[in-house]
DNA sequence: GGTTCACATGAACAGGCGTTCATCCGAAGA
DNA sequence: TCTTCGGATGAACGCCTGTTCATGTGAACC
């Protein structure tokens, strides 16, 4: 709170004129930025009819974003660690699940994606991008790019004997 | 150190005649973990020729291990978060990277494996593995399995037209 | 019994944290 | 000019850390 009110050029104090607590605080930042993300997501998914390609800008815009608040992400996990406001983050990954399932089931019902387990397939690729913020904070010389995993997820690792592949490597 | 010292049924002052620094305890249980676990992967995928069977061990028993010591990882990460001892952290990471890698190469060089970017393609399982160690300390209702993952990991999303697909499903 | 010594104890210490509150300040109104 | 008062300040408070060290203890040897 002292480094927040020093950086912000006003006293501990007056921070507790606005906020009710650190924990206030950090969930208003939080969930400031859910909204952000949540917006940009479907506003960039909402023309594209492909759920491949629904779920290759998914996953470039979750990337993008945790790059540009890695600072925000490891002064959240520093000293409190994950489990510091897991009410509204649990909030927060219902609603991005509940989101990459609806692209997911599309892609089922279409007949594009195999017969896999929807919920599953979404708490998969959920779990790379979870693992990809930890990664911005303890590792950051080892990150991947989004269109490489994009492939990996679509296509698998295993080669594919289809004439026409199933769907276009990142272009 | 209170508390690790109530339970180990001897006093703080007799913890640091054995341990420096909570630092030295902590990275001394980790680095068993770590070898522990190291040994069991090493032994397990030995007598696997198949790659692909080889990453579904390494998987299943990835996610074994860590739950398992799902209550170690919770007590490191909750009050110091990821950033506690990022540096025994990143050798493990460097280790875990490269068996990881070994496998893939031979899949890639077999044929059975699609020209993908290795080095990507390990970070990407890897990041599946870290996201699930972070989904067991916050989210431990929505965990998913380790052959639904590995399937995903192997095949992909996107439907075989293969006649004999890539891989069987799991087991 | 007396001495030695390695080991064990836990109160005390220093530093950091989130939070509070007596105090101050300066513009607005009388 | 004096009074009023809402916003701002930061020293102080209580709590919790990891770590230390004067003190205690008991087995082993003389």
């Amino acid at each position: 709170m002292r480094m927040i009110a020093a950086e912000a050029g006003i006293s501990v104090g007056a921070l507790y004129l606005y906020y009710r607590s650190k924990e206030e605080l950090c969930s208003t930042v939080f969930k400031g930025l859910f909204r952000e993300f949540r917006d940009t997501i479907s506003e960039r998914t909402r023309e594209i009819s492909d759920p491949a390609e629904q779920i290759r800008t998914y996953i470039r815009t979750y990337m993008e974003m945790a790059r540009v608040h890695r600072e925000f992400i490891y002064t959240f996990n520093k000293d409190k660690g994950f489990a510091f406001g897991v009410e509204w983050k649990q909030k927060f990954f219902v609603e991005l699940r509940r989101f990459l399932n609806g692209i997911i089931r599309r892609g089922v019902e279409d007949g594009m994606f195999a017969d896999i387990e929807e919920s599953e397939a979404t708490k998969i690729v959920l779990s790379v991008l979870r693992g990809y913020v930890v990664s911005i904070v303890i590792d950051p010389d080892n990150l991947f790019t989004a269109d490489a995993c994009t492939d990996i997820l679509l296509n698998g690792l295993v080669r594919r004997r289809d004439p026409g592949k199933g769907v276009e490597l990142s272009r």
